[in-house]
This record gives C-alpha cells, structure tokens and sequence, in this order.
DNA sequence: GCCCGCGGGGTTTTT
DNA sequence: CCCCGCGGGC
C-alpha cells in the first residue's frame, strides 16, 4: 500500500505521509498550529480542528497557559455540551495547574445557564427555585396543552410538537413567530399548542431545556447590571463542539463576550451531525463577521493510521460548502480496511462477534478495544446476541438513560412537586403511583376546590376542610397521600437527600407494589433505585451539598449516568451519533447499506445526506489502527425482510486503501453463497424498484411501495413512507425533502416513479 | 380504578 | 418484529 494515487476526485485534500517523525504519534507534544492556538490569548480566534487533532489537549493548555500569564481561573469560563466533555476539561486542567484551585466555571451551556437562572431569574418573573423539565415532562404537558384545547394526542403527537417546539426555542424563536409563519390549518394548531404550552410552563413555575438558554439570553439581553457582573468576571471565553451550536447559543457567547473579546470557539464543520436538532453550522461564518478572529487550523490527525484516514477523507470531501482542510496524518498506513458483505444481519453480527472474538484469542486485544457503530439504535439487537452466544462482555450506550427511567422519575417527581407546588405534571404523576385508589374522577374534582380556593392542587390535597368535601371513601384516600406527602415534606426540609428518597420508596408504597408485581422488569427497577440512593449519596458527597433541590439540578442535567471510561472490561456498542468524541483501536461500523446508513428518510435531500455523509466521516475517525465496515445483502426491517444495495458511502473509498474479508469463518444461514468476489462498491444509483425475486414481499400497492423515490408535479421528488388502503382508496403517505409530508390519495395524485 | 389487548408507528438525541 | 400508549371491558 505504497504510492498509489489516493484520491481520483481533485477536490479531495493530500494525505501528507512521513512527514513528522513517528515520535509525535507516539508521545505528542504541541505542534506549531497547536502551540499558537493555546498561546493566541488576545482577542477573539475560531480553531478549525479536524478529527484527532488534539483539540481537547489545545483547549486545556490555554487554561493552564492564561493561568501562568497571570489570568485568574476565576475569570476563565469554558462551555461544552456534555457532562463528560466538561469532566474531561476541568480533570485535565487541574492535572496541569497541579494543585491550583480551578475555580473557573468549566461546565455544559445548559448547567452554567441554570447556575446564572437561579441567581438572577426573579427578574424573569420566575421564582428562583423553578423546576427543570425533562423531554418526559414536556410531553406530558403538551398533552395537558391539547386538552384544554379539546385536540387529540393522536392527530397530533405531543413527542413531535415538542421536537417543534424545541426547534422555535432553539432559534430565539417563540408562539408569536409559530403563529405568523405558518398558515396552514395543521401549524395553526401548532402555534396554539405552543402559545398554551407556553402561557401553562410559566404558570407552572417551570422551564424545559431549550428556555435554560433562552431565558438565560433573556436575562443577560435585558438586564445590563446582570450582563455587566458576568462579562467583568470573565475576561476569558472558551466553547467546544463550536459547530453544534445553536442560534440562541449563538447569542449567548455573544452576550457573555466581554469587551476584550477574548473568545475561543473550537470546532469541525465535518463533524457537525446535529443540524436536525437546530444546530446552525452557518455559526462559523456568523462568528467570523461578528468578530473578525483569528482563524488557527489544526489539521494533523494522531488518532487514526493512514489508511483510515485517506478513506475517511475521501468519504467527507464529496461534501460540498467545506471549509479548506487538509487532515494528515504522520502515522504509518496501518493495515488495509476490512468490508464484510453479510448475506443478512444474523451473519453480520455473527462476524462482528466472531472477528472479536478471534483478536481476543490471539491475546492481542482486550475487550475494551472494540466498539460496534450503528445507525439506529434497533440494529443493536443482533449484535447483542451474537455477542452473549460468543461470551463475551458487551455494554450498551446510548438507548434509555438513567434519570429518564419511569421508576426514577416517580421517585423523584414526589420531590419535584413538594419543592415546587405549582408543578401540576410532576405532582399528577405520583397522586396514583403507586396506585392508591385516587383516580382521575376524584382528582378533576380536588382540581375544581383547588382552583375555589386559590390554592395550588398539592396544598388544597393537604387541606382537611377542602378534602372533607369529598366522599367518604375518596376523603380518606386523599388524607392517606397527604399524610405522605407530608412526611416526606417534613424529611425533604430536614434531611439529605438519601433519607429523603429512602423514606420515599417506603412511605409512598412503591418498593411493595414492585415486590408484588411479578414482572421480570421489578428486579430492574429496584435495583435502579438503589442506585438513584447511591448517585445521592455519592453527589452529596463530591459536591458538599445534601439538598434535595441540588440534587434534582444534577439529575436533570446530568442524565447519563453511564461513563464510557468506566466500563473497563466489554465490547461497547452505539450508535454513531454516540460515537463523537470517542475512539477505540477497532472498530466496526455496521449496516453500511443504501436506506440504512444513509437512512431512509435522508435518502433525495441533499442537506441531510451530507449530515449522514459526515456523520460517516464521525464513524470511521474513531478508529485508531484497524476498522471494518460491514453491510448485509438483505436484513429483517419491522419483520420483514427486505434487500438493500451497500451504502454509496462504500463506493467512496478508495479500492486501494480496502479489502474485501473473507478470511473468517462465518455463520451461514441456508441458501449462503460465500463472500462475493466481483467489486461491489458500485455507485450508488438512486433505488427507485421494488425489490422482486428472491426478496421477501415489501408493502407495495398498484405499483408503489414502501421506501420509493415519487415525482410529483407540485412538491417534486418523495419518497413513500406509508401505503394505507388498496386500489381506488388507496393513500400514500409521502416525505417531501421540501415540502414536508404529504397524505395523498393515489389516484389524484398522478405520481410517477423517480 | 385497573389491566389487558389491540393498534399504530418505529432515525439520530450532547442537555 | 417489538415497544408504547390508550381504550374498552372487568
């Protein structure tokens, strides 16, 4: 693998080989682009850093080189967007400063925008104890909004409006600008959910995650006293991850810039993979007008070895709007990468399995050296089997976090209710859970005396004179939940957290009620919630705070309880999006086919194939020595299997940096051919048949079928993601990359195939 | 008020 | 295929 020609397309950036001495791979020290973006400490600068190129090491070094040119930590803050990025910054600046208080705020945006709020968020109109609502609560809101407006969750799901919701939010956007932007019927709706949604968050003293920041914006933008004690504290701005931001992220920086414009902004405009999720990559530019920095490029890799390089490159570079980057690397080209064609996802998983296991018998390898990239989280399941039938130690990240669980968010949602009063969602979820006897009938009618008597629902269930109103037997039930409530109030003002969540589990019943359900899943949950004891005890004694209220705040922020670095000892498994930030010495990036990775419903828009095209590039440059893609002739998609052509991302890479592998033993599930020999890396043509022959049967209707590329006359080209009723009521119900999706009846609709 | 069974829907998700 | 949430029956 020597001097062949690496890239066929032009526009495709060099690989630079040998160029540095292989010492820097081993042992690196700072290079010239990395010295002068930890020494640039005047004024604003825009680090563009590729894939591996030591970022994380750049950012802590200007910590510790501002705090020996005489900046106090004090004035240093740093914003990230995990937890665990955070953690990583502020372990790594300590080490560094050795033995200095690092008092600065290195922290995610939306911590160190809820510490601002609970300083100053009475100017806000909002008390200083408001509670933080999860994506669960907003839902479950939305779903009281649509309600009281006599709308059903059905027509219109609350998970989707809140995602809608989220997107205004993200954008500094609010139910004024819903309202005047969208005319169609649907969005009217959508526009008067979010006004109610709105008018029933404040009123409920709460906010959701996306207000964490944009009542922050609010706070800072309106209120100069407040704008001016943070931008004098903090002479020095720093934030990660620069291309995830978001519009009003955007405006926060801008607001916490003080007038030195001493701001740092670090990023990789191909490793932007949350555009979906209202991140702008259009920021970077935004940055460069606003503030005219210095621009510092990083662009030598010390993570992956060449080969992986050289073909991650070329996957990325077939994206248009780049920034000029030229990611090289001084490692060796390292082994050639491996693609496996499965017949299916068994065989798929069975090699993954396999090849894991055979490295592992070689005694080469441990188990925490490989990871296992998916698209969706569904894939993860055949792996999960092939793995255990093998023995060996795997770990799922990614999937259901530890603070979204339903037996720890009714634990802590007695707290959530006493604390705040006024949070009707957090309090309707415990009134009968574990169930007690007080139904809905008997709560509409606490709800009607509540609101008579001027008193929030909690109190007014705690009022004997109000509940004495009741029936008899409804009266009693209520004054047995008072007296709970009560008792944990009592214990909540009194105690640290632990006891309060200890007593929680007894008082309110629900460690009986999981004992008495003979479900498989009650061992589980009980075992969570011995856990949620000890993420108490271990907050209250890593943060010298044992307050109930302190603890929620963490547990809502931080909802990852799982930490990549601690499960030493197993093969890891995630998705790819999961993936950024990581790396493992192999890995194995899976479902490479065409409506898999690409996902379907990116397939014909070119901004979201970009987004799967980098979120590719993410995968690949995890690896640090060897990584396989692999991809299945056919897989089993919602029970029904179907035949998918390999990922156009695989005719990206260049033949001469990959092989074909073969070399293992495989499972072979009848009908099994062996290992194809002819190149199957053809370029992608855009899949517009319906699969025939050997195939299992996909939904199709008079021509159409699931998954199908459509052309029609006004919203142009679709693609089919539902097929209701046959022949002359047939309805098809197609995504249009620029006009939504549409219902539309088949036979008005004169479609043609794509 | 509770529980089971049906039906709908299923991309990714740092906080 | 598999998970969820709702509604109807007990």
């Amino acid at each position: 693998m020597d001097d062949l020609p690496l890239f066929s397309s032009a526009t495709a950036p060099p690989v630079l080989i040998d160029d540095v001495p292989a010492t820097v791979y081993e042992k690196p020290e700072l290079n010239d682009p990395q010295r002068l973006a930890v020494e640039n400490c005047d004024g604003p600068l825009l680090i563009l850093a590729g894939a591996g190129s030591g970022k994380t090491r750049v950012i802590t070094y200007r910590i510790a080189h501002l705090v020996q040119n005489g900046v106090s930590p004090f004035r240093i803050m740093a914003l990230t967007f995990t937890n665990k990025a955070a953690a990583e910054m502020k372990e790594r600046a300590s080490e560094i400063l050795r033995g200095q208080r690092v008092n600065s705020w290195i922290s995610t945006f939306h911590s160190a925008c809820l510490r601002i709020l609970r300083k100053d968020a009475d100017r806000l109109n909002y008390p200083k104890d408001f509670t933080v609502y999860d994506a669960n609560d907003q839902s479950r809101l939305i779903k009281a909004c649509l309600a009281e407006l006599g709308l059903t969750d059905k027509e219109h799901p609350a998970r989707q409006l809140g995602s809608m919701i989220s997107r205004y939010k993200s954008a500094g956007k609010g139910p004024v600008e819903a309202e005047n932007e969208y005319r169609a019927h649907r969005d009217e709706v959508f526009a008067r959910v979010f006004q109610l949604y709105e008018t029933n968050l404040q009123k409920s003293r709460c906010m959701d995650f996306d207000d964490l920041l944009a009542k922050t914006v609010t706070l800072l933008r309106d209120h100069k006293p407040v704008r001016d004690y943070y931008t004098d504290r903090f002479t020095h701005l720093m934030v990660d991850e620069f291309q995830d931001t978001n519009g009003v992220q955007y405006d926060l920086v801008k607001l916490l810039t003080g007038p030195d414009k001493n701001i740092c902004v670090v990023g990789d405009d191909d490793q932007s993979i949350y555009r979906w999720r209202g991140a702008e990559v259009g920021n970077f530019s935004r940055f460069e007008r606003d503030y005219h920095p210095k621009i510092i490029k990083l662009e030598q890799n010390y993570r992956s070895a060449g080969n992986i390089l050289k073909a991650a490159n070329a996957v990325v570079s077939k994206n248009l709007d780049r920034k000029e980057k030229k990611l090289w690397t001084g490692a060796d080209d390292g082994e050639l990468i491996k693609v496996y064609t499965a017949e299916d996802e068994v065989d798929e998983a069975h090699f993954v399995a396999n090849t894991i296991k055979s490295a592992l018998n070689e005694g080469s390898r441990s188990l925490n050296e490989f990871a296992i990239f998916y698209r969706t989280n569904s894939q993860s399941r055949t792996f999960e089997d092939a793995l255990r039938r093998n023995g060996t130690a795997y770990k799922i990240f990614g999937g259901l976090k530890f603070y979204d669980r339903k037996e720890i968010k009714d634990i802590l949602a007695w707290f959530k209710a006493i604390l705040n009063p006024f949070d009707l969602v957090s309090f309707k979820r415990i009134i009968n859970t574990p169930p007690r006897g007080v139904g809905t009938v008997t709560v509409e009618k606490l709800e009607e005396l509540a609101v008579e008597n001027g008193l929030p629902l909690i109190h007014a269930i705690e009022d004997e004179k109000i509940v004495d109103q009741l029936s008899l037997g409804a009266s009693k039930k209520v004054h047995a939940l008072a007296e709970i409530i009560g008792k944990l109030r009592a214990i909540t003002e009194s105690s640290p957290a632990v006891d309060a969540i200890g007593s929680a589990l007894t008082e309110t019943g629900y460690l009986t009620w999981l004992e008495e359900e003979e479900k498989s899943e009650a061992r589980t949950r009980m075992e969570n919630l011995q856990e949620l004891e000890n993420a108490a005890e271990e907050f209250a004694q890593t943060n010298g705070d044992t307050t109930m209220s302190a603890f929620l705040d963490h547990a809502s922020l931080l909802s990852d309880a799982d930490n990549v670095d601690e499960q030493a000892g197993s093969v890891k498994l995630m998705t790819v999006h999961v993936s950024k930030g990581l790396e493992f010495p192999m890995v194995f990036v899976t479902g490479l086919e065409d409506k898999i990775f690409p996902h379907a419903r990116s397939l014909g828009d070119p901004a979201q194939m970009g987004e799967e095209r980098r979120l590719m590039y993410v995968a690949m440059t995890r690896a640090r020595e060897v990584l396989h893609l692999t991809h299945a002739r056919s897989r089993r998609i919602f029970g029904v299997g179907q035949r998918n052509k390999p990922s156009e991302f695989l005719a990206d890479i260049p033949p001469a940096v990959c092989k074909l592998d073969s070399s293992h033993p495989v499972y072979r599930p009848t009908g099994y051919e062996g290992p194809r020999k002819a190149p199957i890396y053809k370029p992608a043509v855009p899949q517009n048949r319906i699969p025939s022959g050997a195939a299992a049967p996909v939904k199709t209707e008079g021509g159409f079928a699931i998954g199908m590329k459509v052309v029609h006359k006004t919203f142009q080209v679709g693609v089919i993601r539902k097929i209701d009723g046959v022949g002359e009521k047939c309805r098809l119900t197609i995504y249009f990359p620029r006009f939504g999706e549409k219902k539309l009846i088949k036979k008005f609709a004169g479609l043609l195939q794509a």
